[in-house]
DNA sequence: ATAGTAACTTTGTATTACAAAGTGCTTTAC
DNA sequence: GTAAAGCACTTTGTAATACAAAGTTACTAT
């Protein structure tokens, strides 16, 4: 009988649009806010609370700056985030694995 | 910019539990209860809600028996429940393959 | 009679997701 | 110069969830 192991998988990724955040700074190294709002289909506050526990949880990195005269947010995954979210994704692959 | 397109996981299985709970069935065809509680070490009220919860979408079998004169309640996954969980495992390894 | 197993249900708490509305600041349109 | 609109939130409120702990029903073993 396998064991799903499913401790391993980290709570802070167990919602999917953390899961997805992440997944857009796995292959991007920066997004901004708007494009991130657009891919993922949420309301800005709703991007905006996901945003702020990832970092709270030092997973993610916020920049604000000026570009003009406009404010642009942009995030980036930290080190911890990355080696994070891959040890979650590799918990994940295991449990595929093990069912294909 | 890659999509994640995190509106097709499955809502069912976002929680770590239930995640665990078709993990198990899809490599056995049943699981009864108390094995089900230990591999997944959960409280047997929280387990109970989790199976309750699948079985209500359709994605669980409750099987009540008698063995002997004790009770015996066994899971498996119904034909919805395994191509559910598949499709939502496929989002998943896409979100994955993407980043890797 | 007591304790134990089985599989819950109930109760209660704390956390979460999310939408919608409001905020403060700035730019652009008329 | 007032209005509208963009940016990135914060606040507010609601509904859903997770979970533990305790209670429950029905049996069995001693």
């Amino acid at each position: 009988m396998i064991n799903p192991n499913i401790h391993k998988l980290n709570k802070a990724f167990e919602s999917r649009v953390r899961l997805g955040i992440m997944s857009v700074l796995m292959v991007n190294d920066t997004v901004d806010f708007n494009t991130l709002k657009e891919l993922l289909q949420v309301t800005d506050g709703n991007l905006a609370s996901h945003n702020a526990a990832l970092e709270k949880d030092g997973y993610l990195h916020i920049k604000k700056e000026f570009v003009g005269k406009k404010t642009l947010t942009t995030y980036s995954a930290t080190k911890a985030g990355v080696k994070a979210f891959e040890e979650h994704l590799n918990v994940l692959e295991k449990l595929i694995k093990k069912i294909d």
